[in-house]
DNA sequence: TGGAATCATTGACTTGGGTTAAGAAAAGTT
DNA sequence: AACTTTTCTTAACCCAAGTCAATGATTCCA
């Protein structure tokens, strides 16, 4: 629990008091490689925060096709934002890539948290925000850049992700086929 | 400003005297079509809220194609978060497009109210959360949807933006160039 | 340690959607 | 009302990237 009261005060200072209190919302979960966080239809009631491991949180489309709509490791906020805000059940896969270790906090209590302590509501929306940007910097790329473009930027901003996943990941995420992505770095 | 109220009073109720006092951090302002709100480049110190008109927050790309980021009308927010998180200058424009009057919001007094009032952090988190949420169904729908899919999910989900501006800014937002765009509508 | 999955690469072929261009229609302006 | 400017449509052509298929390379696991 420590990485997280350590995660949290980049933020927002906190006493140890509140943050005793800001613990018993959390539940600590370990997960095995393959294992499912979240699944397609499930009524989505957890969000998660990585201690360690490698997440990748996928859409699975009419055809089939896998489409990565998130990866996530360690200090990583995880879950179906969607599904939660309009109180749907989840449109998206969770599953874990690498054995991991989460703080599981239910989204009521994330709420009640957040009304109860306005800096943990400050918290959230500092997260929220940056999530929001790094949103927004990913639709731009897919407007206006090409595949090729689109990966060196991939791999100048997650250098880490690169290196711990398959490539055919990476190519989920950008909106290209492994047969093109593998091309673009066999042409140097 | 009674509309503004009026739209915080949908996420959270506040008082007379909240309302008074948040009223202070705002500034009236009337915009022409073609007149811009934020230029690349320029320093991003405001956040609009948009009493009426239509706006379209745009990046313009190497080659100097516009790729629209955003549309923007009645009750929608709108400001490059983007820069302001990373404390940069614009990457994107915003223009009017339809004789707009928005309230002008300084970013450091929006963080000023969220830190007075905890009201308003709630409400300013939750309408991230809505716009959050809102970024990835368009990530996902790039992702996974063909032109013409993409076309009829934007057509059902924002009808009313459909009818009142040109198809080219729909296809600029669609990733799509005009001519496509154009085919798709007519092969009925 | 060897066999089975999974993942990556490469080549041949196909295709969706971009580009170019030209003309029609609509909107804005005087 | 006439002229300009912007927007839209349609057609011909082309190319980037997808698909299909076969082969190699890794990783996984009994």
């Amino acid at each position: 629990m420590n990485e997280l009261r350590k995660h949290i005060e980049e933020v927002t200072s906190i006493t140890d008091e509140e943050f005793d209190y800001i613990k018993t919302f959390f539940t600590e979960k370990k997960v095995k490689k393959h294992q499912y966080l979240l699944q397609d239809g499930d009524k989505v009631s957890l969000e998660y925060w990585i201690i360690k491991g490698i997440f990748r949180a996928f859409y699975i489309d009419k055809e089939g096709k896998e489409h990565i709509v998130q990866f996530a490791l360690e200090n990583w906020w995880l879950s179906d934002y969607n599904a939660f805000f309009n109180e749907k059940e989840s449109g998206i896969n969770i599953v874990c890539m690498e054995d991991a270790e989460v703080l599981c906090l239910t989204l009521s209590g994330r709420e009640q948290l957040a009304a109860e302590l306005h800096k943990m509501e400050h918290f959230f929306r500092m997260k929220l925000t940056k999530g929001y940007s790094a949103q927004q910097c990913r639709i731009i790329s897919l407007l206006s850049n090409n595949p090729k473009k689109r990966y060196e930027e991939f791999a100048s901003l997650y250098p880490n992700i690169m290196q711990k996943i398959p490539k055919k990941y990476i190519a989920e995420y950008l909106g290209v086929s492994r047969e093109t992505l593998s091309r673009l770095y066999s042409n140097y």
